[in-house]
RNA sequence: GAGCCUGUAGCUCAAUGGCAGAGCGCCACACUGUGGAUGUGGAUGUUGUGGGUUCGAAACCCAUCAGGCUCCCCA
């Protein structure tokens, strides 16, 4: 392969194996989204650079984005995320809309990061949002959708976990703690960091960033308290729905989990492979209050999480979770026994086609042993051979490719014949 | 943006300065009206790209592109 043009850096070709894989991932996306009321919808994948700037801050945007000057001297990026595109949607029929406002979106995405396992340039991504309710409840619903989805492609909850924490939980405990308001995002990024360091530079770490030894020694503790969302009405109440709502033993309350995003505000959450390689999120979200601020709406409440499609396709395969691959959409082959008998092989097939069947054709002259490993190549369930004896009595052979059984039976009988095979 | 590792046939990988190979896959035949098995034979390479060192480079050096791991970031 040479003096080929290489795909841009990050980007995904989507040869049909992955385009397979990435459909699947999109129907149980749409049924797990459907299956609690919500409604597709997307925005365009191109927006203007200041419409991320205002909420994610400039230097994101720049450094992260996708951004290019049009024909026309504008300022514009590929789409690096969904949520400020919703919010400015909702804020235009914001009195309009019926509430609450349950949408949800599949679409592609770009961020100009390092690629790496579990990370690329371009990406697919899934939306979920529930606005204008501002319940507890509504936060296990939006959880349950997440679960839903997990069960539905073949994570149990031993392999797959949804760990809930709650902003204003933790708030009051640094409150308490003597954190002030302006440590908080410093505190929420030391915990943020725990994992990913030793104990003992994550406790110099804590102290650096100017907490003092009683504050560190009393976040370890809350951090190590599990049981902490007993004293939180929000979190008592949103577990008592995700019992209802029978996904509890997909959540855990951790204190841990914080979510580097400004603008969560309430309940917020992440799901994780409990097994496997990846250490990055499937999914995470939360809830929010502020959401259209920035674009000029009034107040308006809002949960939601989003999942991309390259963690979860890792998952899923390391698995052994991704269906088998089918190589053609068909079950039925078509054979052509000879140049003279091409054409009736032709209008054998489109009777077929017109009776409701899926089938092709080989597509020219072959010896049998040739059509039908090729036949057996791309898994099909039916061979059809219309040979000389067959075609002067207008007849046709059917073979189940399955147990090499054969009947010969009239043309008008074949479709029935077929439907006996692949249902 | 920083550091490290990798790049050889369609795929997985050997060859550590001296003839570029294996397995799998692919194609043909055995088998001119029937697939999966088996056997026999066959094709496939500017060793990612460009330059340098050397009598000689897949190997060593420089650059570059791509992928992976880590840091950063993760809306």
């Amino acid at each position: 392969m040479k003096n080929v043009i290489q795909p841009v850096k990050g980007t995904r070709e989507f040869y049909p194996e992955q385009m397979a894989l990435r459909n699947f991932i999109n129907d149980k996306v749409r049924a797990a989204s459907q299956a609690f009321g919500y409604v597709e919808w997307d925005a365009p994948f191109i927006e203007a650079i200041d419409l991320y700037a205002a909420k994610s801050g400039e230097e994101l945007v720049k450094k992260q984005s996708f951004v290019f000057t049009d024909r026309g001297g504008e300022e514009v990026t590929l789409r690096p995320e969904l949520t400020p595109s919703l919010a400015r949607m909702i804020a235009a029929k914001q009195n309009e809309l019926m509430y609450p406002v349950r949408w949800w979106s599949f679409g592609p995405f770009w961020r100009y990061e390092q690629p790496q396992k579990g990370r690329t340039r371009e990406f697919f991504q899934w939306n979920i949002d529930m606005l204008g309710v501002n319940s507890p409840e509504a936060d296990a619903e939006l959880i349950a959708v997440g679960a839903t989805f997990l069960r539905s492609v073949g994570l149990g909850p031993q392999r797959a976990q949804i760990y809930v924490n709650n902003r204003r939980l933790m708030e009051s405990q640094f409150d308490a703690l003597g954190i002030t308001a302006e440590k908080r995002l410093d505190v929420s990024n030391l915990v943020d960091r725990r994992s990913k360091m030793e104990p003992a530079k994550w406790d110099s770490y804590a102290l650096e960033t100017g907490l003092s030894q009683a504050q560190l020694d009393g976040l370890k503790k809350i951090l190590a308290d599990f049981d902490l969302w007993k004293q939180s009405d929000e979190l008592t109440r949103l577990f008592a729905a995700l019992a209802a709502l029978g996904v509890e033993d997909y959540v855990k309350f951790d204190p841990n989990i914080m979510r580097g995003l400004l603008y969560y505000t309430g309940t917020v959450f992440e799901a994780f492979d409990t097994t496997g390689s990846l250490k990055r999120a499937i999914f995470g979200g939360g809830r929010y209050d502020n959401l259209l601020a920035d674009v000029g709406g009034n107040p308006l409440s809002g949960v939601g999480f989003a999942m991309g499609d390259v963690v979860i396709g890792i998952i899923l395969k390391e698995a052994g979770l991704v269906p088998e691959f089918q190589p053609s959409p068909v079950q039925v082959l078509v054979t052509v026994f000879d140049e003279k008998l091409w054409m009736q092989s032709f209008a054998l097939a489109a009777e077929l086609r017109r009776a409701g069947l899926d089938v092709m054709v080989f597509p020219e002259p072959a010896k049998l042993p040739k059509q039908f490993k090729f036949a057996d190549k791309m898994k099909l369930k039916v061979a059809l051979v219309m040979g000389p004896d067959e075609a002067e009595k207008r007849q046709v052979a059917v073979k189940n490719l399955s147990t090499g059984e054969q009947v010969i039976v009239s043309r008008e009988a074949a479709v029935g014949e077929i439907r006996k095979i692949v249902g």
